[in-house]
DNA sequence: CCCACTTTGTTCGGTAGCCGAACAAAGTCA
DNA sequence: TGACTTTGTTCGGCTACCGAACAAAGTGGG
């Protein structure tokens, strides 16, 4: 029973959201420094409406004044810049086999990082335990210096309902059945608590620090153990009606394929997953005796060095994966036309040796028209990515409205 | 250059938009007879806004007071109801070969309809001639009490700009290159043109007439001589980074299929579109010798009528349509998670025909926990839909800002 | 050096939008 | 008949924002 009467003739640049204190907030944040009179021009907003929200912004701690810059003809501006040390945030990063945290500042830089494996799938409450105690230890090694944060963003592998994410995980883990990891956080560190899928926050890790800053239509794909894409449309991560968009591992990509645990035949689980890559390894060992990946241990980090070392084995099974994500990423380019597509996850690292094959599956499957398939590109955002989209998710929800976080100026 | 900024913890039905006048003429719009107490209580706008907001709607004629209504225990409700015949539209729907022209009031009923057969690819100009003759003529049908119509809206089988929609067509069409279709009319009629895709406006008709009302999230699939998808997110249609978002004909199915004109392999435009079908009742038509389909002129709409009596050949070639289709569809699930998917175009009056074998098709296809597979429905609006939907686009334009239609209580 | 002109930032009415309270009108129910 | 409800309107007030006016602080030409 939503409103049912929203569309309209599109009027380009013409939204403003969030009120005058939202907008005054993210301006100066994106700028490096920035003056009230800037502000004004490009809000269209008055100055004397954007000087009195700046009285109101100064005394949280958020933004503050650092000196007059140059002149343009009349007396000097006042100089402001946002207070990227005004505050920390934790990101948490649930992963299959791993949990590990982040401590960011307001400008998206790790200052701490802990990482540890653990049987996530198991332990509901030992992961909950450890996701606090690695919390703890981040904030314990700032020393006195960092207060409480400001909020925390945990990323989880799993689907999260919009309309109510405080049920998580239990899809597929039946063992989080009805556990309130968010709960526990939330009374152990009494801040705000945000919680989103792993790979809607690598999107939006990208959208503010990666390769999609100033994009509001992409997608993202995260490629690692298991795979997922995020979608930002008009800059916001698009959920779908029961939080499941997505969803992309299941995908159907060759109707004589292999069977897939789903049920299926010739899912794109079965072509690029990490179970998959490495039994693809092992059938292909025979015609690659010299290969680096002969006797080790399979393990997807040991491919991915292998390929980076240009190990012909490594760059095949590589090269294959990237043919079956490009039919994928041309489904999606055909269907919502997305102004970029991002890789992520841990074969990113691979870049242009992944990219490459990717492309030019992509680009054969693609109208010319859709000039967006030459915007591929890799992460270069690192293992760390997810942790730090879900940190990103806390500052733009301050951003969006500061007064969720009151006690900011503290520090 | 968009807002980078607008990523937030979603909020489920916070949602309010485009001031007290649009939300209080939606309202009345959506229901039959309202008062003003109602209206508060539901748009949560306090009585005294409210009253002020109707007194300045009831004189431009877009509602209209009308008796009063059932005691509640206390004072009798003035009713209000919206004038469904405050107005008309134009609704012009330009084909791959035909040009259609709806009168329509402003409840989304026909009131007059035009049809002509041209060769609307080569000939822009007879084309814009004919649309703006079949428009004269639906206004001239109705005599003296209809005046003016309060703007036209158009559709064309091409993809639109969300940026610069004036440019039409060109990419597709080569000879419509800089040709200004909505010029001519918006010269002949002197009210306000509205265009956009048709796949998009089959999927906007669908939304307030159709099988989607009340759904903010769905994908619209129209097949028939082509086949194209209209996305709708939150209400809006999605035309993506360029504005060729839904462009599914060229989506792959089938790795090893049969090559297609655009220069990939086993495209969805190789198995379902017109050309596709016809050449596919012919290579089947010798193990179906009793077909009704044997002698006769291959045509579209001869396949469906004999799909619609039973025929085998016909069933068998529209259940292979299907499949293909749900092939594609499933993936839409497992991307967009739509709350619903309705397919329109020709081919959706073979109902369950259609529905049957392409829901086994997606189901095998789509994770259970995707609920949405079972939400698949077939388009019930008929072949008048697209220019429906056209009209609809001003009718959606008008009630989000009526300031824009001045002259619309002069009726 | 002086004076006209700019730009910045603040102050100060004024306006528009919306709300709550109060009230009259019109009803129900015991 | 009287107490209580609901509706619709009026009115005072609050908030947000703007434009104008103004002081502060600069530039540049003569």
């Amino acid at each position: 029973m939503t409103t049912a009467w929203r569309a309209r003739q599109s009027r380009p640049g013409a939204a403003r959201e969030g009120g005058p204190i939202t907008e005054v907030l993210e301006f100066v944040w994106r700028r490096k420094t920035v003056s009230r009179a800037e502000i004004a021009r490009h809000t269209g907003r008055s100055r004397s409406t954007i000087s009195e929200v700046v009285g109101r912004l100064l005394p949280t701690g958020l933004i503050e004044e650092v000196g007059s810059g140059e002149s343009r003809g009349g007396r000097r501006p006042i100089l402001m810049q946002f207070r990227d040390r005004a505050s920390v945030i934790l990101g948490v990063d649930i992963g299959a086999a791993h949990v590990s945290v982040a401590l960011t500042d307001l400008r998206g830089r790790i200052l701490e990082w802990r990482e540890e494996d653990h049987p996530v799938q198991s332990d509901p409450q030992g992961t909950a335990d450890l996701a606090v105690r690695l919390g703890k230890a981040c904030l314990a090694a700032r020393g006195n210096g960092v207060p409480a944060p400001m909020g925390i963003g945990v990323a989880v592998p799993s689907p999260v309902d919009p309309g109510s994410p405080y049920r998580i995980l239990e899809r597929i883990l039946p063992a989080w059945h009805a556990f309130d990891l968010l709960g526990v956080l939330r009374d152990h560190f009494e801040v705000p608590v945000f919680v989103d899928n792993d790979a809607n926050l690598g999107a939006l890790a990208e959208h503010h620090w990666g390769k999609a800053v100033g994009i509001d239509d992409f997608a993202y794909l995260k490629v690692a153990t298991g795979i997922g894409a995020g979608l930002m449309i008009d800059g916001e991560i698009y959920r779908g009606a029961t939080g499941v968009a997505g969803e992309i591992g299941h995908v159907a990509i060759d109707p004589r394929g292999p069977e897939c645990v789903c049920g299926n035949r010739g899912c794109l689980a079965t072509f690029v997953g990490t179970a998959s890559l490495l039994s693809r390894i092992q059938a292909l060992l025979p015609q690659f005796p010299q290969s680096v990946l002969n006797g080790t241990v399979a393990d997807i980090r040991a491919l991915e060095d292998a390929a980076l070392a240009d190990d012909p084995l490594a760059l095949k099974v590589v090269g294959e994966a990237a043919r079956n994500l490009g039919i994928v990423i041309a489904g999606v380019l055909n269907l919502m036309n997305p102004g970029s597509v991002v890789v992520g996850g841990s074969l990113a690292r691979l870049g242009d040796r992944l990219l490459v094959p990717l492309s030019e599956a992509v680009a054969s499957r693609t109208l010319v028209a859709s000039a967006a398939a030459s915007r591929i590109r890799t992460s270069e955002l690192g293992p760390r990515a997810t942790a730090l989209g879900a940190a990103t998710h806390v500052l733009a929800a301050a951003l969006a409205d500061p007064s969720l976080f009151p006690g900011v100026g503290t520090s």
